[in-house]
DNA sequence: AAACCTATGTTAGCTAACCTTACATAATAA
DNA sequence: TTATTATGTAAGGTTAGCTAACATAGGTTT
């Protein structure tokens, strides 16, 4: 479809993203280095980010806020191409095609069970994230 | 609604919207110089478009290629504009502000952007554009 | 024709915002 | 304890933005 084109077009400077997803350039820099996002070049190398980019970076800052590690998030969303494992790793019994061992699903589970609800974010609303927006 | 909000976020830098647009920092420089359109800047004083900003952009670069000069267009532009400014403020006052989640905000963003495809002209449209971007 | 606009190009000098690399560190895992 | 992970920060270099100024083709006006 056409907004595919659209959603994967290289718009936004990682200044904009860091304002967008409240997340510092060390960090941006550190997921792609993990290549959960590919951000495309400008001629001068500097990154420029789509809006898919920036849905993959809310992804990982929620994961991450959920407690569960790079490790974790990298067989979380580089899976996520083929299969549409979208909220559940439990019941998918049947076609066996996830790439996980039942070993490291229960390493997951347990990590995520550890620290669940070690955090609550604050929740920020989208005014507020405008109004720092300068 | 909210999306006038979004419409109305400062997110891109004019290299962006110079590839975009298909027009020249020049000439992007020159309309705001006519009021044409009000980018916000950063800290720094660079130069942050809306999509807002760039609808309006696209709509100036027809009328020029129509052959109205700048103070026609001015007419045309300034005019309308009071009702459609009006109707951004009035959003951006809501009183009745719901929080929005960070994955509210990102699938908002995405559909804002991919909305912004309607505005495409068949001799210019944001896919051809997108095959010479890079 | 000469003089004048108008919209845009171009150049120069300045600096914010980006880049990579390297080292530091608190928290967690082993 | 020692190692690893995720992030901060600093240094030093480059790109892409900024303003201001002058240049100019093509249309108007005188």
């Amino acid at each position: 479809m056409r907004s595919s084109i659209r959603r994967s077009m290289p718009l936004f400077p990682i200044g904009t993203v860091m304002k967008l997803t409240d997340l510092s350039a060390r960090q941006i820099r550190y997921y792609e280095e993990h290549q959960l996002i590919h951000p495309q070049r400008t001629e001068g190398n500097r990154r420029l980010f789509s809006l898919n980019d920036i849905d993959r970076l809310f992804e990982v800052k929620d994961l991450l806020d959920e407690g569960i590690n790079m490790a974790g998030i990298k067989k979380l969303l580089l899976e996520e191409g083929k299969t549409v494992v979208h909220s559940d790793l439990k019941d998918e019994e049947g076609k066996g095609k996830k790439d996980f061992t039942d070993e490291e699903v229960r390493k997951l589970l347990r990590k995520e069970l550890i620290n669940a609800g070690r955090f609550q974010r604050p929740d920020s609303s989208f005014g507020e994230k405008f109004r720092n927006f300068h």
